[in-house]
DNA sequence: TCGTGTCAAGATCTT
DNA sequence: AAGATCTTGACACGA
């Protein structure tokens, strides 16, 4: 099996490099003239483009090909404060450029809404809310040339005390979405409410694939074995090279959080179970706190472990 | 210059 | 019913 290695949204090696930089509507409200607002967004929109740029440079020159790109590009993007402002015409040029330098490299770009996003939500302003922030990332996706590969990971969502009325109100609003916004929408087990055999279940409803979140997994299950769900997840992917989330936990106490780095037998012990039950290559996100620093120190650790090969500087034989 | 509280957004647990 | 917590990087503000 040949695995390749990404991290998620910045990377911390570049001095300057944040493509996540903000302002907070409090503070942009304080800019008496609205022009001037609008222009203290724009500075902030080009430096985070020009820094995503830089990103991606950055994982070209060290072979990581798999990258979540953050929901933060745009500022505000979706806040009222600047409705009408036609980001993506502005800044058409720098997203074409971004997205084209993904595709010359082979590199996988994914982003991730967060947790406002919640198309089970019984109260209809979360839902339009929600839909209006997946057309801000498909929108984005889009404006980078990027086709429907350039997956959404979303949650299932909240429980709302009844489990499966909530999975209903899932099913029935993503068979709403518009499709240039569902068939980029891949579904992730949570650490809480939703199993990875809960998601396994609906993503095979809706024949949309699942992104398996092995740590999530350990946090919340029914005891079903990894092994005995991994080959159907990896089978919602059709011909597409499946993904997975991988990340260690904090400590015992905090077993949910992430820790800086992932744990290198943590890995080994997935890895075997992947061995064992599927014969495919994939793709591993690593969510660690030490973003592009524990993906090297995770690469330096697989060196000389029986059974792997290196392969370049973000990749393994298994 | 450094530390701390706050930030667009929801859900859920605690009090 | 209201408040704290989750999670997170960036920023604004005050010491």
């Amino acid at each position: 099996m040949r695995i390749r290695f990404g991290y998620v949204a910045m990377a911390l090696d570049i001095i300057e490099g944040s493509p996540n930089k903000t302002v907070t509507v409090a503070n942009l409200l304080k800019v008496p003239q609205e022009a001037d607002r609008l222009n203290r967004l724009r500075r902030l929109v080009k430096k985070n483009l020009e820094n995503q740029l830089r990103v991606l440079k950055y994982n070209k020159a060290h072979e990581i090909e798999v990258f979540r790109v953050t929901s933060k590009l745009i500022p505000l993007a979706t806040h009222p404060a600047t409705a009408g402002w036609d980001y993506l015409s502005e800044f058409h040029n720098e997203l074409d450029e971004i997205g084209g330098y993904a595709k010359d490299n082979n590199m996988r770009l994914s982003a991730h809404p967060d947790h406002f996003v919640l198309l089970n939500s019984p109260k209809a302003e979360v839902i339009s809310a929600s839909l209006k922030d997946l057309e801000y990332h498909a929108d984005l996706l889009d404006a980078m040339g990027l086709n429907d590969s350039a997956k959404l990971v979303l949650h299932v969502g909240g429980l709302y005390k009844d489990k499966e009325p909530a999975l209903v109100r899932f099913k029935d609003n993503f068979k709403l979405l518009p499709a240039k916004i569902r068939n980029r929408i891949i579904i992730e087990n949570d650490d809480r409410s939703y199993s990875a055999a809960d998601v396994l279940k609906l993503c095979k409803e809706l024949n949309a694939p699942m992104v398996l979140d092995v740590h999530h997994h350990y946090c919340c299950n029914n005891g079903e074995p990894l092994i005995d769900l991994l080959p159907d997840i990896f089978d919602t992917w059709q011909v597409m090279q499946p993904k997975l989330h991988f990340s260690s936990p904090k400590d015992a106490k905090n077993f949910r959080a992430h820790a800086d780095c992932v744990n290198v037998d943590d890995l080994l012990n997935f890895l075997r179970i992947a061995k064992d039950c599927v014969n495919r290559d994939f793709d591993i996100m690593l969510e660690a706190k030490q973003k592009d620093r524990a993906l090297h120190a995770l690469m330096q650790q697989l060196k000389g472990i029986q059974g792997i090969k290196i392969v370049g500087q973000a990749a393994i034989e298994y």
